[in-house]
DNA sequence: ACAAAAGATACTAATATGGTATCATTACAA
DNA sequence: TTGTAATGATACCATATTAGTATCTTTTGT
């Protein structure tokens, strides 16, 4: 059971490194760090960058830095930029016309666990990730 | 985020309806109630009497019953027959050496989170999901 | 013997995830 | 003003997982 993905991962680290260093950070410089793919890290970065959680700088001594302070980034935000809309609901019989989906005890157990892990993710900010 | 797979769903959605007829069911019957394609249900149910979830009955007048009382078979016994082995660490940098692995705070935070989430997953019951 | 059931196994399709390649744009600095 | 070092944008490919199909064999009651 992977409640985050790879991607998500690797962004989150990416994002702490940044966060750590307080300055402007250089793809190249990441790569470096996390032994990742350049290419797959750039597109990471840019990813991060368009959903505002970045800023990113081009040219010569361009590169990113944080957009917002460390303990206004929560992990449920980097989440769903690679993993999608996090809290959908989770029937699989949706598509067939499930019998009885509104008491369906099954879809409601397991969505009232999902929500429960969901709300602790959302509490976890990368300040409490770099701290110590 | 999904906790659990399709194949999972529609084999919790199987045992129930075998757990409330108390009684053998033939795959046609549950293709029937469930609008599940039929060999894919059989592939199902193949697999839970691999594992011992239930027991199937060849020839004629055949069928498949459960093999244990509803309040002895926990999702979290069905979730892994599909979904693999749930409590596997969720390092994704384990590959490449990850840096720190013995005090990364995302993954110490993450597993706590799943682990919960795991825990709770294993408490619910088939007789918990068919009562009422 | 026949028909109706499951067993076994191999294959195909769809989707999600992970990763690559390439060209365009920007901006600093010699 | 031109070269170089950075990101932007976009399209593509590879792999793994999940979902679903097809086919043949075995068993068993009638």
């Amino acid at each position: 059971m992977k409640l985050i993905t790879r991607n998500t991962d690797y962004a989150l680290r990416a994002i702490c490194y940044i966060a750590k260093q307080k300055r402007m950070v250089t793809v190249t410089e990441l790569v470096k760090i996390l032994g990742v793919p350049r290419p797959f890290m750039r597109k990471i970065l840019q990813q991060l960058s368009q959903a505002k959680t970045l800023v990113s700088f081009k040219g010569q001594a361009g590169g990113f830095k944080l957009n917002k302070p460390p303990a206004k980034i929560f992990i449920t935000q980097v989440m769903s930029i690679f993993q999608g809309p996090l809290d959908r609901d989770s029937c699989y019989l949706k598509k067939q016309l499930c019998p009885n989906r509104s008491r369906c005890v099954l879809r409601e157990k397991i969505n009232f666990i999902e929500q429960g892990a969901l709300a602790q993710l959302a509490k976890i900010n990368i300040a409490s990730l770099i701290e110590g």
